[in-house]
DNA sequence: TGCTTATACATAACATTCTTATGTATTATT
DNA sequence: AATAATACATAAGAATGTTATGTATAAGCA
């Protein structure tokens, strides 16, 4: 199953910095199959969606960008900025709080399972 | 605080058709109002597009309207139809998936307290 | 070797969905 | 009497994604 595509709207951002916050070094086609991997195909991001969102991260300066040749061929890595990595935590306590609040409006169970937090 | 814009994007017609399936039959004005009151004003919708969405809902299928007159004013009350109901548990199911994905993928931790579902 | 798939970037036309602004009108509050 | 709240509606614009297209190199396989 692949979520809607509306669901991803407003969350691209936040889930290729928390990305190069966890990974440091990352190229644009890396990141696509990443999140493949991570979320078992169930989020699938578009290159249409996120080579201009990662030209977005540059131009803020949350990202910066060194471009390096893999034999002919050109490869970007970005890096988190330090205003990037700042942003990063904020975005990411956002979304946090927003799917609580979501959770509580929907009345969605937790997962199952024991936690003690 | 209220939470960035691009957060609701996606997630509103699922919250009013969740509202209609708990409430059973509201108008427009109400379901801004519940909202915000069950999420402590951290979302507000906004009429702008509240009512398209409404509108949509209706074009869809998945609402049926009644008009009422309140003194000399109109009151448009919605009410799920039984597509809607599916629809309703549809979208619910998806988002809480969707937000299980988010929640691994961004690294976030459980609320606070005890738990064992 | 030749064909196909994967890697790797980019952008443009289009669709969706929200914000902001505007409009109309009734009812309640100060 | 003036303002705020209630209650609907729509249109222009912004933001952000999809789909399609373009270019090019590298790898795998028959």
């Amino acid at each position: 199953m692949i979520y809607s595509s509306e669901l991803i709207k407003g969350t691209l951002k936040t889930i290729v910095l928390k990305l190069l916050a966890d990974h440091h070094r990352m190229y644009g086609y890396e990141i696509t199959q990443k999140v493949k991997e991570l979320t078992f195909e169930k989020i699938q991001i578009t290159e249409g969606a996120l080579y201009p969102t990662l030209h977005a991260l540059e131009n803020d300066g949350l990202v910066t960008v060194e471009s390096e040749f893999i034999g002919k061929r050109v490869r970007k890595y970005y890096t988190l900025s330090p205003s990037g990595k700042t942003k990063t935590t904020e975005k990411v306590n956002e979304l946090a709080d927003f799917m609580n609040t979501m959770k509580f409006l929907l009345d969605i169970p937790s997962p199952t399972g024991f936690s003690a937090t």
